[in-house]
DNA sequence: TAAATATATTACCATATGTTTATATGATAA
DNA sequence: TTATCATATAAACATATGGTAATATATTTA
């Protein structure tokens, strides 16, 4: 009992489901969340850490960056629960627009080089002022 | 997606889980779900209300009694909800005792005629003595 | 080596939330 | 009607939690 409330607390977060949500389509670096979830870099760290230590992650490392996705081995209660957010996430409007933040952001940073809010930040400044 | 983490928050709480629970196995009152989770009755009624208000429950007043059970026309992401929580805790240590202690608390009622948390207490400590 | 970049951790704060105590409502019985 | 029982609501409190700011760690680059 104690055990499945803890990851039912864990997903009711909006913070949190869409970093979960976001990882399990794609693997994405810290600085990527920070960049489309538009938020601080300890808050995504933080969350995905909560995700990690509680089994619904894996993480990689290359380089400087930090890799995290969705564990394809999770015990069968979270499995049922992640397929469980999938349907009842597969319309939703917040998710639409973060998939579609990803791939910008993505493409700046193939572009630039650059990586995280800042640089997510003057991207967007630049696309407003149509110097792209 | 505002809407799909105010449900998974409602969910995410041992108390109103239980109560969840229990009333998707059986329509309940107010004091038996007091004997059976051994909690307050404004707690109960609190966290009946807030099930209630989001769609989750029905109600049904039968003289001073007020009966609750989950809501058979719940939408499509609640029945998503309920049908995995259903899976996660079929197995469940606590569910299974409250089930128990829900027919030594009916059986009693029905003896008696008397309800609630007190007339649990005293179940319980006649229980004890061996006095029933 | 030092500086810069990406991430993690810590300490802290404001707010949210679960629970209890006290009180109110609603229904029946005397 | 008054008294009693079952439930609901309100106020208050302690704790939990999400978020930020500051700092630390780890890797790469100059």
């Amino acid at each position: 009992m104690r055990e499945i409330v803890d990851i039912l607390k864990l997903v009711a977060d909006k913070t949190r489901l869409r970093i979960l949500m976001m990882l399990d389509k794609k693997e994405l670096c810290v600085c990527q969340l920070m960049a489309v979830l538009e938020i601080s870099q300890p808050l995504v760290s933080k969350n995905v850490s909560l995700l990690l230590r509680a089994g619904f992650l894996d993480v990689r490392r290359e380089g400087k960056m930090v890799f995290y996705k969705v564990n394809s081995k999770i015990d069968k209660k979270q499995t049922l629960l992640i397929e469980m957010l999938r349907e009842m996430l597969k319309d939703d409007e917040t998710l639409k627009l973060d998939m579609e933040s990803l791939i910008e952001c993505t493409e700046y940073q193939k572009q630039t080089g650059k990586c995280g809010l800042e640089a997510y930040k003057e991207f967007m400044y630049n696309k407003r002022r149509g110097n792209l």
